[in-house]
DNA sequence: CCTTTCACCATACGATCATATGATAAAAAT
DNA sequence: ATTTTTATCATATGATCGTATGGTGAAAGG
């Protein structure tokens, strides 16, 4: 046997050319010829660990929701120890939105994806799953932050989501700078959890 | 010269013809063939109407958006005469959900559309003053009903339109039901605009 | 040592794409 | 009546696509 390789690795570098080429023109502009030119690679190389351009795509869209999870990880653990749920929770909400040019390829590719799957009932499911996960995540926070009515905390979890999507959408467009859309969350925030936690 | 015939509605045939493949198979599926397929035309004759493939993608963005405002129209037209600025406000904004079919393939084409300007920075422009003029309009709805603090109708305006573009996604995946989204935004507009205008 | 395994490559194949070209027929303009 | 214009069509062209195929060289296993 050769060298022996990190499979992973590999499909990782490469679904990341994959959406620098997203990000940058489309994923229109993806094509197996322009993912592997984009990393270096010979085509014959991303068809060893791509069977079908389907699979790079569906590897993808795991990879991406691996770094939101995990830029949301980071971004609660970047909080003083003494956090209350509040700042837990507009650290979970911040994390959602594109501020910073990583973050906005990553949301770019995540809403060309998104719709995608829209297509594809299958996908669709493991979406609207991924969905109810956060909704209930953002509910426990309210929960824990006192939100005023503990009966509601759900639906304004839903609001507070689908509000960071719009906002996330915002910014896509350049509607929003960071800072304005910021100042929408914090301003709602305000409206919607005790401004200082108990 | 042969029979004369309006180009416009020519075009607008087609473009429903593109949009019903969009809605149904994505942006992607939709190729000169197809479109000329669903419209039940020679693929000269699409080309004849439109020189190139971007050409009917734009007249379909116009045609959509045009149909997208004669919604709200329609939505505002239906108030009973009485209506205050309230009921006005809540009519533009859930003629902006995807609630039915017809507004769900809408919704679906038209974010197709919206990422794919992304990456074309003047169409990229006219959607940000369209979204601008949405916030405009939104904003001087709230202050006729009353917002409570009049310096913060934009920032509220921002949060409704943010919090209804969220709400669509969150339709066309299927995690709320028209009904779900209609009580996340009626809750949300019971805090923020008076219950009974004046 | 030799055989198997695996990373990697070059190229071929058939389909489909956007677009170009040239023809036909009919109706308006002259 | 003839010319011009325009709607419509069939087909060609050249590019690009996803994928299939047949290799090569190196390293591990026997």
């Amino acid at each position: 046997m050769p060298k022996q390789v990190d499979h992973d690795e590999r499909r990782r570098r490469i679904s990341l050319a994959l959406w620098r080429i997203a990000a940058a023109r489309g994923l229109e502009s993806v094509s197996m010829r322009e993912v592997a030119a984009e990393a270096g690679m010979s085509i014959g190389l991303v068809q060893h660990y791509f069977a079908a351009k389907d699979d790079m795509l569906a590897f993808t869209a795991r990879h991406l929701r691996e770094r939101i999870e995990e830029r949301v990880r980071q971004s609660v653990a970047a909080l003083p120890r003494a956090a209350g749920p509040r700042h837990t929770l507009r650290a979970v909400l911040t994390a959602l939105l594109p501020l910073d040019p990583g973050s906005r390829d990553e949301t770019l590719v995540g809403v060309a994806l998104f719709i995608r799957a829209l297509n594809d009932p299958g996908t669709a499911a493991l979406y609207r799953h991924g969905r109810a996960g956060l909704t209930s995540a953002v509910t426990r926070l309210l929960r824990a932050a006192g939100h005023v009515a503990p009966a509601e905390a759900e639906l304004t979890a839903e609001t507070l989501l689908a509000l960071t999507d719009g906002l996330a959408s915002d910014l896509l467009l350049g509607h929003h700078s960071p800072a304005q859309a910021l100042r929408v969350l914090d301003h709602h925030l305000d409206m919607v959890v005790p401004a200082s936690p108990v």
